[in-house]
DNA sequence: CAAAATATACGAAATTTTTCGTTGACAAGC
DNA sequence: GCTTGTCAACGAAAAATTTCGTATATTTTG
């Protein structure tokens, strides 16, 4: 076993982005030392990441100052909506229904969780 | 962009699995026609991704036959509640209720859908 | 202003995943 | 039984992703 593709940014771009979405603008040392928390990675691994995403277009970044301050170029809805998407293609062809019902068995969900996705759905109804 | 790594089966891995959970055991060359009508694979192409798939543990076969049959040596209950979790963990920090809001938020879903899932939530409170 | 620390750039290597060419084995039809 | 076609095995190449060493530039410190 090993990996499922997406059409979405890879691991280490996903973790980056999600650094960014949650930290705001940072230099490349500031995203880097919140990855380490999680997963031991070398400066230069995460400054070339960052500089890829850059090309790619995911980040945008202000290199007018000595360090570098980067931002994410898609938000954290498009991104996580379009991996979703992706999933649900490739995994469930299609349908939201089965998505759920793995997703809703994948972790004991919490009542107040549940109460919340009730909430969703009430929304979605109209 | 290109991909979100979990610790599931490659997205090649999948289409190969998910043949083979909906067609039942089946030889390679079974397999790759089914997948060819997607997308175009050479033969030992999924030769290949099947015979890794056996080292792997994900298949299963008889070759006391000369056309062997594989069979998937994991449920899809399982392979899919992986994949899940895992993008539950890496794309949501484990927030079932933001997941599930990205699910229904990906694509257009039908009345019927919502009501399946409305049941769904119902047996799970208990 | 020199030394030390911290940055970026860049290219190459290591990993992982996917693809395919070739070879030899078996089988079916003639 | 020979020819032709299908198959499995295998290794290597290609593609995609991730990691890192080194060189060079800028800032900070003493």
């Amino acid at each position: 076993m090993s990996r499922t593709k997406t059409q979405g940014p890879t691991e280490k771009e996903l973790a980056i982005l999600k650094v960014l979405w949650h930290k705001g603008p940072s230099t490349v040392r500031q995203v880097n030392d919140e990855i380490n928390k999680r997963l031991e990675t070398g400066y230069t691994t995460t400054l070339k990441l960052m500089q890829i995403m850059l090309e790619k277009g995911l980040l945008v970044r202000d290199d007018s100052v000595f360090k570098h301050i980067y931002r994410p170029a898609i938000s954290a809805e498009k991104a996580e909506k379009q991996i979703v998407g992706d999933v649900l293609e490739k995994v469930f062809s299609g349908s939201s229904e089965r998505l759920v019902m793995r997703a809703l068995s994948a972790k004991q969900i919490t009542a107040q969780e549940l109460k919340k996705i009730r909430q969703l759905l009430d929304k979605m109804e109209e």
